[in-house]
DNA sequence: GCTTGCCTCTACAGTCGCTGTAGACTGTAT
DNA sequence: ATACAGTCTACAGCGACTGTAGAGGCAAGC
C-alpha cells in the first residue's frame, strides 16, 4: 500500500466519513481538523488519513464527547507512547455523565407517564396534565443545574 | 385573601420562583412572561400571579418542554374551557421524545462501559478506549440525526 | 447628609455544535 | 457551449439561556 494516494475533495471526504461538508469546514475552523492542502483553484484536498481522523471525530461525537475532550484525544493520539490514563479518565467521565443524564431522564419519564395517564379528556380547566405542571411542590429540586435539551 | 398585594421586585420574584433574574428578563423578552408594571424609577414590579406563572414555566422547563410548547400551554391556560386534547398531545409527544432519548443514551452507556472496562492501562498506542473510538464499523448508524448534547 | 454595599437597569456579546444562506467561482459531462 | 453539480468565503441563526460593562437606585448604619 502506498502512502501517497490520489487526494479527494471535501465532498468525497464528506461521503467517506459520513460528515457534512459544512461540518468539516467548521471542524477545520475550530482546529479539530488541520488545515488541508489546496488545489490550484483553492479547493481543499484530503487524503486517507483525513478520512480516519474525521471518522474518529464523528464516532467520538456520537459517543457524546464534547469537542474539547476530542481535541485532547486527538492530541494524545499523536503521542502514542504516553500513558493512556488520561484517555481512560475522559471516557469514564463521559460514562458518568451519560449515567447521570439517564437518571434525570428516567425521572422525567416517570413524571410524564403519571401526567398523561391521569388525563381523561375534558376541559383545560380540569386537566390533570396542567395541574401536574402547576404542582411544583414535589420534584422541585434545589439544585441550580442548567436544564438540558433532549 | 386580598387579590391586591404588595408588589415585589425582580429579585424577590427570582427567589420566590427559583428562577434567575437574567432568565426572567429573557422570558419577558421572548414573550413567555408579560411586560410587568414598573416603579417610578423603572424597576419591574411583580405580584403573586407572576410567581405562579413563572413557577409553571420553570416546572415545564424541568420536564423538558420546549419554549414553544410552553407558550402554547400558557395560551391554553387562559382559555380554561377549551378541550385539553392539545395539552395531552403535547405531553405525550414529550414523553415520546424522552423515551427515544433514553434509548439513545442507554446505547451510549453500553458502548462506553465496554470501552472503559476493556482498558487495562498502558500506553495510548495500545489503549482499548482509543481503539474503540477508532473502530467505527459497528454502531455506525446510517441516520443523519443531529447529535445531541448530554 | 453621606457612605457602603447590594439591587436593578439596558444592551450586547458569548456559549455549544453546528446549520443555512448568499453570491461567486470551478470542474465535469454531454 | 452549455448545463449542472461541486466548492469557495463570510456571516447570520438556532435554543435557551449566561456573562459582562457601565450606569443608576435603594435601604441601613454612621
Amino acid at each position: 500500500m502506498s502512502i501517497i494516494m490520489k487526494p479527494m475533495t471535501i465532498g468525497r471526504l464528506s461521503k467517506a466519513a459520513n460528515v457534512k461538508i459544512t461540518t468539516i469546514r467548521y471542524y477545520e475552523s475550530v482546529g479539530l481538523m488541520g488545515t488541508p492542502d489546496r488545489s490550484e483553484s483553492g479547493q481543499r484536498l484530503y487524503g486517507s488519513l483525513d478520512v480516519e481522523r474525521l471518522s474518529f471525530i464523528r464516532h467520538a461525537r456520537e459517543l457524546g464527547f464534547p469537542m474539547d475532550d476530542i481535541r485532547t484525544l486527538i492530541e494524545l493520539q499523536t503521542h502514542p507512547s504516553s500513558d493512556c490514563a488520561v484517555v481512560n479518565k475522559i471516557a469514564q467521565n463521559q460514562l458518568g455523565a451519560v449515567r447521570k443524564r439517564l437518571g434525570q431522564l428516567a425521572a422525567l419519564e416517570r413524571e410524564l407517564e403519571r401526567m398523561v395517564t391521569s388525563c381523561e379528556g375534558g376541559k383545560v380547566a380540569s386537566c390533570q396534565v396542567m395541574a401536574s405542571i402547576n404542582d411544583h411542590t414535589e420534584c422541585s429540586s434545589k439544585d441550580h443545574e442548567r436544564i438540558k435539551p433532549l
